[in-house]
DNA sequence: TCCATCTATGTGTATATACACCATAATAAA
DNA sequence: TTTATTATGGTGTATATACACATAGATGGA
């Protein structure tokens, strides 16, 4: 008759489970990315830029759920290596606007086949149903602010 | 037929939207544990100390699916408030033993609340049938680095 | 027009994370 | 027992993350 305190219960913590997988989900993906040179959350963003093309600072962040100063610091990098082009914008001079450059989609292109082994094995060790079921409910976590 | 696809697809990694979920959630957390000074890793830290008394570096940072470097930082701050005390092990010099102060063990338990809160929305939010199932599937990630 | 406000971005600071490398102590092998 | 290996831990460096604060440009009302 206690079952309700199960989640109230630390070990069932949605945060501490959440970052514990991962630390542990973004170890794999760093260890078969790691040829590339590129991290997994570099990746990330030069896949994102590869698809939905320029953006600015502001739009990314907000896409990634990610704070704007956050942003600014995981683009350093990238852009140090040159596989990003930042354009200040012709209309709105305060806002950058943020796109790849050639040297940055080939980084990505280059770095696609790693991504895909470590998404396979991924998918393998959770099972595609589970896998599926997953990301639904991690997208639907991502948009907890819009809410609390 | 290209159904197969659809989980190799970007927007589909694993990766990137557990990282993005993590984001959102330890926000979420973190505003509201902000009156208690505690970050929701430090709150971690705290409630399994708390909760398995005396451990050393690696037997925690192995719980954590943590870099023991990494957990070697994280209890900086933490002993610097003088929540920890750590001490070498008697039978092992080369091991250090951590444990909660009684300052560490009031922090742990002032903070409870604000903990209990951010969790119960997260599960009104999500559902506790979700959540129950969420975290069955995370601490299943956390286990990946045992098989691949 | 002028000023108050809002918006886009960056810096300073602190914590979170992991890899490469180093030092020391325990343990096993020769 | 001596040496090789393994285990425990820390530092240096680099990236990831977010908050408080600052700056500059856009916008709207007086």
């Amino acid at each position: 008759m206690d079952e309700k305190i199960t989640l109230t219960d630390c070990p069932d913590c949605v945060n501490f489970n959440l970052r514990k997988a991962m630390r542990a989900v973004s170890q794999h993906y760093d260890k078969i990315l790691a040829p590339t040179k590129l991290r997994c959350t570099q990746f990330t963003i030069l896949t994102i830029l590869n698809r939905i093309g320029t953006v600015s600072v502001t739009e990314l962040a907000e896409y990634l759920v990610m704070d704007r100063t956050t942003l600014t610091r995981n683009l350093k990098p990238l852009e140090k290596e040159g596989y990003l082009s930042i354009i200040p914008d012709v209309t709105d001079k305060r806002s950058r606007r943020i796109a790849l450059t050639n040297k940055g989609k080939a980084a990505q292109e280059m770095a696609m086949p790693y991504w895909q082994q470590a998404q396979s094995e991924m998918v393998v060790f959770m099972g595609e149903r589970n896998t599926k079921q997953l990301i639904t409910c991690l997208q639907q976590l991502s948009t907890i602010h819009q809410f609390l």
